[in-house]
RNA sequence: GCGCGAUUAGCUCAGUGGUAGAGCAUUCCCUUGACGUGGGAAGGGCCGGGGGUUCGAAUCCCUCAUCGCGCACCA
C-alpha cells in the first residue's frame, strides 16, 4: 500500500479493470461457491438478477442514474458475495420522444428545423447522436463501479429487441387488445405527435371565461376559438331553468359566422352548478364533447388543424393561429351583440407537454390504441395476492388505484426516432393489418394497395418489455435461467410509465410476472431539497463530483439515509464527509498491514479476553447487517458499518490493540484479531464502497484468499 | 372532490409499543507515531396541535393544521 492519503483516482480505473478481467460480472464465470458458504446459506447457484433501467442514450449520467447505478450494484454485489448466480443485466434506451426533444433542441440552436428534413435524414443523424451517447454513458456507468455483464448488454433497438417488440403487438392484435381507433388524443403542436396521457401534465393558468349568447341561452367558455362547428347545446335533463326545451329539438340561432341551426341535447354529464349550465361541445377538440358526441352519435368537425390554425370552417378567421384569433372573434361577436359578459379571472387547469409546456390541443385522430383492462386485471390479482412485494409499500396502493382506473394507451407516435409500427393500411378502404414481415402489399379486403403506416411506437411500449426481451424470449437459455427477475429497481416518478406496463405486459406474455420485488427510490435533490436544473444551476455531476470525491464517497452518500421513495437532498458536504471516511479505511488498513508484517497465517493463535470479546461484537454487526441487506435497507447497513469502523474498530479497538501489539504475548493474538475485524469489515463495506476495498483486499495478508474481493463469501 | 405521503436536535434524515438516535453543523480541549481528511469531550428535541387505546405511545386509533405528490373534474 502507498502512504500518503486515499488516493481514488490511482485506484478506480485500475480495480475496474481488474473485475471486467476476471470475467466475474458474467454469472457464467462465478466459481461455485465454497462448500462452507454453500452449506450455511443452503443456496447453491441460485441466480440473482436485476434488470438495469435502460439509461437514455442522449445526454451524460446525472445525479439519478448515479443512485439507480448504486443501490443496484448494491444488491448485485451482496448477492454475488452470497454465492448466488448473480446477474445484473446493463442497457440503454434509445428513448423516442425524449431524444427525439433533445435533438430538436439541439437543431433548433443550430438554426435548423426536423420539419425540413427528410425522415430517413433525421432518423440517421439521431441514430447517429444516440450511438455516440451510448458510448458516453456506458463508460460513466462503469466510473459509477457498476458490476454489470456488459457481455449481455442490450440496446433497445438490437435486432432481437425489436423483433420480440412486433411479436407482442402481434399477438395483442390477434388477440384483439390492440386496435385502431379514430379517437381523442392530446396533441402537441410544438412536437408534431400524439402523447399519452401520461406525457401531459396540468398547469394552472387564469384566463378569462367568456358568457356568449347561443339563440335564446347563453353558454359560457374560455375557447371561443373552438366554437365555430357548435351546433349542439347541451343541458341537465333536471335543470328546470331549460325544462321548455326538449331533447333532440331544433333551433334556428345567429352564430359567429351567421346563422346556424342548433340541436338541444340533454345529459346528465352537466354540471348545473357551472356558468349557465348550458354548454356547446366541440367534439373534436374536446375529451369530455368528444365522448358524449359518441354516446349520443352526434356528428364531429375538425376546426383547428395539426399547426394549431384555424381550418376553413373559421370562415374569415380561417389560417389564423389560435391565439390571435381569439380576441377578433370576440370583438367580432360583440359587434354582433353576443358577447353577454367577460370574466375576467378565471382559473383553471390546462393540459401541456410536459416537455415543452406548450399547450396541449386534443385532436381526433387515428392510432392504434391497446386495451388496457384485460391486461391490468389478472396484474391487479396477483398484486392483491401479494406476488409482488412493493418497496415502499404504499406504492401498492398506487399501483392498485391506477390499474383499477386504466385507460387505453395510445401506441403510436408521430416521430421518426422511434421502432416503426409495423403496419399497413388500404389507401381505398382503410383497413389496417399488421404486416411484421413487411411483405403484404394487397389489402386483403378490397385487393387495392397497401400503404406503410409511418408511426413510431411509444418508446415505452418497447421498454414495457424489456425483462423478457433482453432475456432472449420466448426460448433464451437466459430466459429460462434468469426470468422471472428478482428486483426490479427504478425511480418511483415512473411507476405508471413503466413498471406497471412490464407488469402488464410481461404477465401477458410470459404469464408471470416480470420481477418480484419493485424497489422505488425517490428524486436526487440539492442540498436545499430543490430539484436539480440546468437552469437553477444547482445540478450536481456526478462525474465531477467523482473527480474530486471519488466514486466510493459517491456511492455511500447516496445510500446512507436515504429510504426507498424519499427524495434525498445531496449535499457536497455530506459526500466530503465519506471521503474522509475512505481515508479513514485507507489509513486504518495502512495500520494493521504495517502491524502485521511479521505475522504468519496459519493456526489462530490464543486469544486474550478482550480480543474475544471484540470479535464476537464484530460478529453481531454481521448478523444485523445481513438482516438489513436481506430486507433491503441499505440505508442503515450502511451507516451501521461505518459507524463500527470508525468509531469502535478506529477509535476503540485498534488504539486498544497498541499496547498489545506491544507484548509478545498479546502480539499474535492480537494481529489475528486486526486482520480478521479489517477483512470482515471489507467485505461489509464492499457493495457500498466497492473500489477502496477491493484494493485494500489486494494486499491483505489473509489465507485462502479469491482473485478479487467482489467474489469472496459474504460474512456469517 | 378522492387518494397517498410527510411533519423527530440548527440542517438532512433514521427510528412502528418499553428510559429519544445518526451524520453534518456548533462549543471546548488535544502539534499522542495509521489517519489533523485526525482524537477526546460538551451543548442541543414537551418526536406538528388536540383527543383516545394501553401499565406504558415518536410508534396504534380518531381529529385538526401545515407542506408535498398523485388521480379525477375543469363548458
Amino acid at each position: 500500500m502507498e502512504s500518503g492519503p486515499y488516493d481514488a483516482k490511482k485506484v478506480e480505473d485500475k480495480i475496474y479493470k481488474l473485475w471486467e478481467d476476471s470475467g466475474f460480472f458474467n454469472p457464467d464465470n462465478l466459481p461455485a461457491p465454497s462448500a462452507s458458504a454453500k452449506a450455511s446459506a443452503g443456496r447453491g447457484k441460485k441466480p440473482f438478477t436485476i434488470i438495469m433501467p435502460p439509461a437514455n442514450a442522449n445526454g451524460n449520467l446525472h445525479a439519478g442514474h448515479g443512485l439507480v447505478m448504486t443501490i443496484e450494484d448494491i444488491m448485485t454485489r451482496y448477492k454475488r458475495m452470497q454465492g448466488y448466480k448473480a446477474l445484473w443485466l446493463p442497457g440503454l434506451d434509445h428513448a423516442g420522444f425524449e431524444t427525439q426533444v433533445v435533438y430538436e433542441k439541439k437543431l433548433e440552436k443550430e438554426g435548423r428545423s426536423r420539419f425540413k428534413m427528410e425522415p430517413a435524414e433525421l432518423y440517421q443523424e439521431i441514430l447517429d447522436f444516440t450511438l455516440e451517447n451510448k458510448k458516453n454513458i456506458e463508460s460513466q456507468i462503469k466510473k459509477m463501479g457498476a458490476s454489470a455483464d456488459w457481455s449481455r448488454e442490450k440496446f433497445t433497438l438490437d435486432p432481437d429487441i425489436v423483433k420480440t417488440v412486433y411479436g407482442t403487438f402481434e399477438r395483442l392484435f390477434n388477440d384483439g387488445l390492440v386496435y385502431r381507433g379514430k379517437k381523442i388524443i392530446n396533441w402537441c403542436v410544438k412536437h408534431q405527435t400524439s402523447l399519452s396521457d401520461l406525457e401531459t401534465k396540468d398547469t394552472e393558468r387564469v384566463d378569462k371565461l367568456y358568457y356568449l349568447k347561443y339563440g335564446p341561452f347563453v353558454i359560457a367558455t374560455a375557447r371561443p376559438e373552438t366554437k365555430f362547428g357548435d351546433k349542439y347545446v347541451v343541458m341537465h335533463p333536471d335543470d328546470k331553468r331549460y325544462a321548455e326545451y326538449k331533447d333532440g329539438q331544433k333551433l334556428e340561432l345567429e352564430w359567429i359566422n351567421g346563422p346556424i341551426e342548433a340541436t338541444v341535447i340533454k345529459d346528465d354529464v352537466i354540471d348545473m352548478e357551472f356558468g349557465t349550465g348550458a354548454m356547446t361541445i366541440t367534439p373534436w377538440h374536446d375529451g369530455v364533447d368528444f365522448e358524449l358526441a359518441r354516446r349520443h352519435d352526434l356528428p364531429k368537425e375538425q376546426i383547428i388543424d395539426f399547426f394549431g390554425k384555424l381550418l376553413p370552417v373559421a370562415g374569415e378567421f380561417a389560417g389564423m393561429k389560435i391565439t390571435e384569433a381569439r380576441e377578433k372573434i370576440v370583438e367580432k361577436l360583440q359587434s354582433k351583440g353576443l358577447v353577454e359578459k367577460i370574466e375576467e379571472s378565471y382559473k383553471h387547469v390546462v393540459k401541456t407537454c410536459y416537455k415543452c409546456d406548450s399547450l396541449i390541443e386534443p385532436q381526433v385522430k387515428e392510432q392504434w390504441f391497446l386495451k388496457m383492462e384485460p391486461l391490468a386485471k389478472p396484474v391487479l390479482k396477483l398484486i392483491e395476492s401479494g406476488k409482488v412485494e412493493f418497496l415502499p409499500e404504499h406504492y401498492k396502493k398506487i399501483s392498485l388505484h391506477w390499474l383499477e382506473n386504466i385507460v387505453d394507451w395510445p401506441l403510436s407516435r408521430q416521430i421518426v426516432w422511434g421502432i416503426a409500427i409495423p403496419a399497413k393500411f388500404c389507401t381505398k378502404c382503410d383497413f389496417a393489418i399488421v404486416d411484421v414481415e413487411d411483405k403484404e402489399i394487397t389489402c386483403p379486403k378490397c385487393q387495392s394497395e397497401l400503404k406503410k403506416d409511418g408511426d413510431t411506437f411509444d418508446t415505452w411500449f418497447s421498454s414495457g418489455q424489456w425483462p423478457f426481451a433482453t432475456l432472449g424470449f420466448p426460448d433464451g437459455k437466459d430466459f429460462q435461467t434468469f426470468y422471472p427477475t428478482d428486483v426490479m429497481e427504478t425511480a418511483g416518478e415512473i411507476i405508471f410509465f413503466w413498471v406497471a406496463r412490464m407488469m402488464m405486459l410481461g404477465h401477458y406474455m410470459t404469464g408471470e410476472l416480470p420481477f418480484k420485488t419493485v424497489y422505488l427510490h425517490g428524486l436526487v435533490l440539492d442540498a436545499k431539497g430543490q430539484k436539480m436544473s440546468k437552469s437553477k444551476g444547482n445540478v450536481i455531476s456526478p462525474l465531477e463530483i467523482i473527480d474530486t470525491y471519488g466514486t466510493d464517497a459517491f456511492r455511500i452518500a447516496l445510500v446512507v439515509g436515504n429510504t426507498p421513495g424519499t427524495s434525498l437532498a445531496l449535499d457536497v458536504n455530506k459526500i466530503k464527509g465519506y471521503k474522509n471516511f475512505a481515508n479513514k479505511i485507507w489509513n486504518a488498513a495502512k495500520f494493521v498491514m504495517m502491524n502485521t508484517e511479521d505475522y504468519k497465517a496459519g493456526a489462530k493463535p490464543a486469544l486474550s479476553a478482550d480480543q474475544k470479546k471484540n470479535i464476537k461484537e464484530l460478529q453481531g454487526l454481521v448478523k444485523d447487517m445481513t438482516r438489513d441487506m436481506d430486507e433491503f435497507r441499505f440505508y442503515i447497513g450502511a451507516e451501521k458499518i461505518y459507524h463500527y469502523f470508525w468509531h469502535t474498530f478506529c477509535d476503540k479497538i485498534i488504539e486498544e490493540s497498541k499496547a498489545d501489539l506491544a507484548d509478545q504475548k498479546l502480539r499474535q493474538g492480537a494481529q489475528y484479531m486486526l486482520l480478521e475485524i479489517l477483512s470482515t469489515s471489507l467485505k461489509l463495506l464492499h457493495p457500498f464502497m466497492p473500489f477502496i476495498t477491493e484494493e485494500i483486499y489486494q494486499s491483505l495478508p489473509v489465507e485462502g484468499k479469491q482473485a478479487c474481493l467482489m467474489i469472496e463469501t459474504w460474512p456469517k
